[in-house]
This record gives C-alpha cells, structure tokens and sequence, in this order.
DNA sequence: ATAGGGGCCGTACCATGGTCCGGAGTCAAG
DNA sequence: CTTGACTCCGGACCATGGTACGGCCCCTAT
C-alpha cells in the first residue's frame, strides 16, 4: 500500500483534517516525504483503525497515545491496568444507559397512552437521583 | 425549602458555578433577589435533579432546555420523538460499548496469557511502517 | 507546459459543558 | 460593627476533539 493522505483518511473513515490532527498529538507519525508528498502504508492504516476502536472504547486520545507509547516500551503491566479500568468504567456507563432506556421506554409508553394531562416523560425524571 | 444557590448546588450534586450556568442557559430560572440573595425551594431543586438525569440519559443541554420548554407548552407528541431518538441512539451507544467491552476483555485476557512479545491490546501495530 | 486537484503547513476557529476570577454587596456571629 | 463566609455578576478561560482557511507546492493528465 501507497496511499496519500486523503486514501488513508477514507481508509480509516475520518477527514483528512483529522488524520493532520491525530499527527499533530502524536498518535500517527508523518512519514518523511520524498518529494513533496507524504505516503502511508497498511501500518499507519491499521494505527488509524486502533485508534478509532479505543476511542469507540471510550479512550481519550491522551489514553490512546499512552496505549501506543507502552506499545513501544512493551510495557503490558501499565496496559492492562489501562484496560482493566477502561472496562469497569465501560460496565458503569452501560448499566447507566441501559437505566435511562428502560426509563425513557417506560415513559414513552405512559404518553402514548393518554393524550391529556402534562407528558410524563418530564415528570418521572424529576426527584430522581442522578 | 429555602437555600442558598450553594445548598441548590449541594442538593444537586453540582458545584454552584454549574447552576448559574444552567441559568445562563435558561435551564433553571434565576429568582428574585429580595434583599441581595436569591432564594430557591424545591421545584428548583427538582427541575435540577431532571437536568441531571436527563444528562445522564444522554441529552445535551441544548435538548433538555427543549424538553423544559415542551413541558412548558404541553407538546406531548415533540417530546415523544425526542424520546423515542434518544432510545435508538441510546441502543446504538450501548451495543457500541458492548462490543468495545467484550473486545478488550478478550485482548486483556490474551495479555495475560503470555508475558512475551507484543501486548495484544495494541497488537495491531506489528509490521507497522508497511 | 499548463491547469487543476491534491497535499502541506501553521494558525484560527468551532461546539460542548463547564470552571475560575475579581470586585462588589450581603449576612450572621462574635 | 467588624470579620469572614457566602453571594452576585460579567467575562475570561479551560479541555476535548475536531474543522476550516489561506497561501504555497507538487504531480498528473491533457
């Protein structure tokens, strides 16, 4: 692979302006041009796809750019505390949301029901502990 | 009830600069001074328990503001949508996270197998640079 | 050889959701 | 009647994760 820029953005399904930035945090590295154009290869196309599945994680790019840092010093210890704490939040985040639907869900069906009278769906929420 | 904008804050879990900017916002209203010191009572403090929760169920600010308004006005049907979105979204966000859970439960377990070689939490840099 | 579509780069700007600041007023206790 | 904690307020500032701009350079097809 030999792609520009504009390839491995598509590649990775961002905008180019992104690509740039994350270049710009450290978190892709820009290649030496040769003549005036920079090239990517799979590598950088499978760094891009890392990063936007940790960030789909919920890393912050501050987390990711550590992830590919203890990548480079082999330091799995410190990356598996990273994950194991990344899950726990995960798990927290998840049954939050899943709360709020079942909420949201029940109430809905409570404003389908009647037309008359203030929604419910502001009512419920009100006095809840957030 | 009759607190001060910092047993408001308290009682809502936020910090007092957090409530003027939900008043900014025109989330919670900002009472009468009657002798230089706002007041507020329970409807304030439920209106902001709702912010919260309604946060917490991933509205913006922007959308909990319509919320407010649509109680205001009785438009049931608009805050039926509203809901009914924030329900897709919110199923979406959480097999997101699912998957993104599972993912790094397996590369965390995979890490703990073997102490050698690359961590396979970021494994997908091996050959990089291709 | 020339036009135009990218690429390169620094810098500025954007939205969201706060957070802090400084000066002035207020209030309750001692 | 002073002290110290709290309040008020506008405006500045912050972090995160981008997005846009403008000037210049390069590369390829016609």
């Amino acid at each position: 692979m030999n792609m520009t820029i504009s390839a491995l953005a598509q590649a990775g399904g961002v905008g180019v302006e992104t690509v740039r930035y994350y270049q710009r945090r450290g978190l892709l590295d820009t290649p030496a041009r040769g003549t005036g154009i920079r090239r990517y290869g799979a590598g950088d196309a499978r760094r891009l796809a890392f990063i936007r599945s940790a960030q789909a994680a919920g890393f912050t790019l501050e987390q990711i750019g550590e992830l590919l840092r203890l990548d480079a010093g082999q330091d799995r210890a410190r990356a598996r505390v990273l994950a194991a704490e990344r899950i726990a939040a995960l798990d927290q985040k998840i049954a939050e949301l899943q709360a709020a639907r079942s909420a949201l869900t029940r109430l809905a069906r409570q404003c389908h029901a009647s037309e008359e009278g203030p929604c419910p769906i502001i009512a419920a929420f009100e006095g809840e502990g957030a």
